[in-house]
Parts: structure tokens; C-alpha cells; sequence
DNA sequence: AGACTAACGCGAGCTTCTTCGCGTTAGATT
DNA sequence: AATCTAACGCGAAGAAGCTCGCGTTAGTCT
């Protein structure tokens, strides 16, 4: 969970509850703020410390750079969109698109995951924890998957981490490329879109081609 | 076409064919090499300042900063991909998603996209360029599937824009997100997805909610 | 061909970013 | 309570990024 760039910091370490934790609290805190304030464009190393209180010379020691900032930023908000369980996929997939939805629905998320995918085009260690983090959150969501292909929704040879990154597609094609706001229609259209998808076979694993009914209605 | 940050460089301007232009390709060809062997992180003006053997003073008179670089470069490469016409929108679905994986196939050009992205999270007016950039060719993309509505492929009230939006999305997600190379498996998931979408009526135009049969099998 | 001007080269100078060494503080250890 | 050490504050020094003024070059216009 720890991320590459900084020797302390993360629940477990040396100082568990003590300063190190206040001052990464703190530091994290303003980075946020700042992103929401001026986005990636505004944000740097003397603005974090003065909002924080905390020296540049700590920020730089700690995380080295405004990347490894950004990047424990997006470790630490991991946890914030939790996984529906409606008994239907079409129902999960909804209540799961809206819930990203409402999650990016914030221009400061916007700005976030902005920053971290700017911020990765940079630094080669914020690539790889980026990969792997939603690599993570991928897998857990393709239980949801799971679960629909065990009650027979859909085809069994479904790859759930596919599905998932479709239902995620539409979102992140909105806000890195198009630019515009997430909406309630984007989260209908792009459940309906997975749904539709999937049942026509279109996410197979490795080794099975996809179901090709693309030659005709 | 011209960016906002260049006063000259594209045809039609003050001085076409001479020196401008030669510098002006001299410099992009630079940044577009330099992008493909170190990425957006070894991206710098003195490098590129070398390469092309331009001086760094004059980089900085006519684009003004790194961003304005990466964002030129990108609207002298626009019409790479051609717009297939198959007679049947699956067709073209897929051979459209073809383009694209071989378009990003190439790690330059996924160095680039990831570049621009990047930039534009910096810099307010690349982002301005980009919207727009992305809206042209979707509006363009569009008479594609307007063609299909045409010949009665898809529901009358399906959005074009939006179903090529969804033709682009697990692409771009992909490869800012996922961190992954494309590959052909890819293109035909997305091509198959988009078009069993479309047929479900997942991208309506505005005003007409998603055809709503996600209530269950 | 000659005059005219936009664009470029050049280097100095300024700003911002980043690092380093040393003394101090906070929390853990016994 | 005394000690011990990791983390922090501080300021200075070094590096990189960026701007400016001036002279030169290349292309245009009459």
C-alpha cells in the first residue's frame, strides 16, 4: 500500500500515530485542497507547504516530487466506492455507474485523476502504482461479474475484468479526453451499454474470440 | 487549426514555405522523437532545443512552454485515420477500431496521446485545444453512424457522438488507465460492444432516456 | 536589385525549483 | 524520568527553467 516514494507514512510504520502520521495527514490534506483550487496546473511544492505548515525541504525528502504527492493522494482515497450488491447485474451495474457517477460528479475527483494520469506520464513509479492500483480495484469489482455468470445473466466464458473496464471506460473518456462533466445519462448509458454488451458476448476471455453476430441485425 | 499559443507555423501564414515552416517541422519532428525514446517525463525544451538544433530562446517566442509544444504536434497529426465505408456500420465498427489499435499499436502514439493528456491537465488552453480537437473528429466520426440510422441499422434517436465515443473510450482507458498495450482483441471487443450497444439503444440522443431493458434477462 | 521586416541566434540575467548540512523537536524506549 | 533516534525546520547553495535585449539572417515586397 505504501507507495515507492515515501520511507514512512502508512499505518504500521515506525511513528504510527505520532507526528510523521499529522504531518502526512496535513500535507495530503492541502494537496487536495489545492487541486480543487487551482488543479494540476496550480499545484505545487511551496503552495502544499504553505497550506500545510509543513516545510519544502520535508516534502521533497519525503515524497520527492509533486507526483509522489499525487500519487499517496490516490492510495489514501482508495476506498470510497463501494460495490453494490442488487441480486441483478443490470441492477449492479446501475447503482455501480451511478455511484462512480456521484464519485466524479466533483470537480475535485475530476481534478484528481487528472493529476494522477498526468503525473504518470512523468514519473514511470507513479505509472506502476497506478497500474497496480487499478489493476486491484478491477479484480474486486469483477467479483460483481462473477456473481452475474454464476446465477446464469451471462455467458460462461465472460472475462469480469473486461466488463468492469468498459462500465469505467465511458467516465474516464469523459473527463480525460472530451472534457465535459460526468452526467446521470452517461451513468445510464453506459450501464445499458455494458449490460447490452455483454450479454451479446462481446467480453470473452483469452482464447475466445468474441461472439461474432457483427455481420448483420 | 492554428494553436493559441503560436503566432505563425501553419500555412496561410506570413512567410509559408520559408524558414518558419522549416523550423517549425524541424522542432516537432524533435519533440515527436524525443516523446517516442524517453516519453513525456524526458520531454524537455533544451532537448529539444538540440535536436532539432533549434534555439531553446526561439521554442519558448513561439509556443511558449512544453504544453504548447505537445499540443501543436498534435493537430499536425490529425488526419492519420481515415473513415472506413464497409455498407454496414458493424463493418465499419470494426474496421474503425482496427485503425485505432493500429494508430496506437505504436507506443510513439500512445506516448503522444498520453502526452497531450498530460499537458492539458497543466495548461487551461491545451485542454481548450484538445476538447475541441476530439470534438471535430467525433462530430466527424459521427456521419458514420448517421449512415447507419440512414439505412435503418440503428433506433432513429440514437446519438452519433456517442456511439463513437464508446467506440473510443476502452481504448484511451486502456492506455491512460490500464496501462497496457492495445492489441487486437481490443478492437474487436470494442467494435462488438459498441454495436450491440447501439442496438439496445444505450446511446439516445439527449432528451430520450436509454431504452430501458436492464431490469433483467 | 535594394529596402524592409519577421523570425532566429546568442548570451546574460532573473526566477523558480531542488538539494544539502546542521541544529531542534517529538515520540519511543528502558 | 532520562536517553535515544527518526522526522522536521531552517537557511543557504546549487541547478534548472525561463525571459529579455540586441544584433543577424532569411524571405518578402516594390
Amino acid at each position: 500500500m505504501t507507495t515507492a516514494h515515501q520511507p514512512q507514512g502508512a499505518p504500521g510504520e515506525t511513528r504510527p500515530g505520532g507526528r510523521t502520521a499529522r504531518t502526512r495527514e496535513a500535507v495530503l490534506a492541502a494537496v487536495f485542497e489545492e487541486l480543487g483550487a487551482g488543479g494540476f496546473a496550480g499545484l505545487t511544492m511551496e503552495k502544499v507547504s504553505q497550506r500545510s505548515g509543513i516545510h519544502v525541504a520535508t516534502l521533497y525528502r519525503r515524497w520527492r516530487s509533486i507526483e509522489g504527492l499525487v500519487c499517496d493522494l490516490l492510495t489514501e482515497l482508495s476506498a470510497d466506492v463501494p460495490l453494490p450488491d442488487t441480486g441483478t447485474l443490470p441492477g449492479d451495474l446501475r447503482a455501480l455507474a451511478r455511484s462512480i457517477t456521484a464519485f466524479y460528479g466533483e470537480p475535485r475527483m475530476r481534478r484528481l485523476i487528472e493529476a494522477v494520469v498526468s503525473a504518470a506520464a512523468r514519473d514511470p513509479q507513479v505509472a506502476t502504482v497506478l497500474r497496480s492500483f487499478f489493476g486491484e480495484r478491477l479484480a474486486l469489482a469483477g467479483q460483481m461479474v462473477e456473481r452475474a455468470v454464476a446465477r446464469g445473466e451471462l455467458p460462461a466464458e465472460t472475462d469480469p475484468e473486461q466488463v468492469m473496464s468498459a462500465l469505467g471506460a465511458p467516465f474516464y473518456y469523459r473527463i480525460l479526453i472530451a472534457r465535459r462533466p460526468v452526467d446521470a445519462a452517461l451513468a445510464e448509458s453506459a450501464a445499458t451499454a455494458v449490460w447490452a454488451a455483454a450479454r451479446a458476448g462481446a467480453y470473452p476471455r483469452e482464447g475466445h474470440g468474441p461472439a461474432d453476430d457483427a455481420t448483420g441485425p
